[in-house]
DNA sequence: ATGCCTATGCGACATAGA
């Protein structure tokens, strides 16, 4: 079963991308964010029709996720538990013949210090109570997403241009240091555990042609999806394309 | 030190992204 996670920076602009991406290597489960739109203008029907049932949790402008199957799914959650009044589009929770999965935009954080890194820094204490009643589960569990954090100085292309942002703050990489210590496996590490897994490189100052990435995009897995995971990559290529997103769309096989 | 680039919204620039 193949499972992915792909930040599409705006499903209308990246519609193309996607179903060229969906169509050439055929993911079971994918995880979308930053689809920017409300639930009611997802291109649902050109999804359906390339062969994929969908899940929407959108907002206007910003943010929004989406799940989609080629198996039916059932949505669990619709929003990640502890704020009543976060009215951000960020979560989403999902069953999918038998795989607990979910779709998560991470607060990006900057500028910091500030307001909006404390909401990255609360949104990631939700996160991980919740993550933690996921793994008391016990049941194959995956976290996908755009975890918006460099957990190392490896996950960066320079930690010098970098080093004000929200992204490889102490206090970021300790709450992400914190969940994966509860028990879950990132992936892309657990298969190459040294050097660069870039997945996002920005638009501006030609961050993609002289590879100035950054690796933020991950899955997590519960004890019982890591011991079947049997591949994790980056599909790189479609960040080089026409009107691509600035994130690739990532991925893992479990057997 | 700053902007670089891209997408969206009721828009003719501002905001957000990372």
């Amino acid at each position: 079963m193949r499972i992915a996670t792909y930040n599409v920076n705006g499903i209308a602009a990246r519609l193309p991308r996607l179903l060229e991406w969906l169509g050439e290597t055929k993911p079971d489960i994918v995880c979308l964010q930053e689809i920017k739109c409300v639930d009611g203008a997802f291109p649902r029907d050109m999804v359906e029709a390339a062969g994929y049932h969908v899940l929407v949790r959108g907002q206007k402008g910003f943010h929004g996720v989406a799940i989609l199957s080629r198996a039916p799914a059932t949505e669990v959650r619709r929003t990640l538990p502890g704020d009543d009044v976060d009215e951000q589009a960020r979560y989403l929770e999902a069953d999918v013949e038998g795989v607990r999965v979910a779709s998560i935009y991470l607060p990006n954080g900057n500028p910091q210090p500030g307001p909006k890194f404390e909401y990255k820094l609360a949104w990631f204490a939700r996160l991980r109570a919740h993550a933690l009643t996921l793994l008391e589960r016990d049941r194959l569990t995956v976290l996908a997403g755009d975890y918006n954090v460099c957990p190392t100085d490896e996950d960066a292309f320079s930690m010098r241009e970098m080093v004000d942002n929200a992204l490889v703050q102490p206090q970021s990489r300790r709450e992400y240091r914190q969940l994966l210590m509860q028990g879950w496996t990132d992936a892309l590490r657990a298969r190459q555990p040294t050097g660069h897994i870039y997945t996002f490189w920005d638009y501006q100052a030609g961050a993609w042609d002289r590879d100035h990435g950054l690796s933020i995009d991950r899955l997590l897995l519960d004890p019982l999806a890591a011991d079947r995971l049997r591949a994790a990559g980056v599909d790189k290529a479609y960040r080089g394309r026409e009107r691509a997103s600035d994130h690739a769309p990532t991925g893992i096989d479990l057997g």
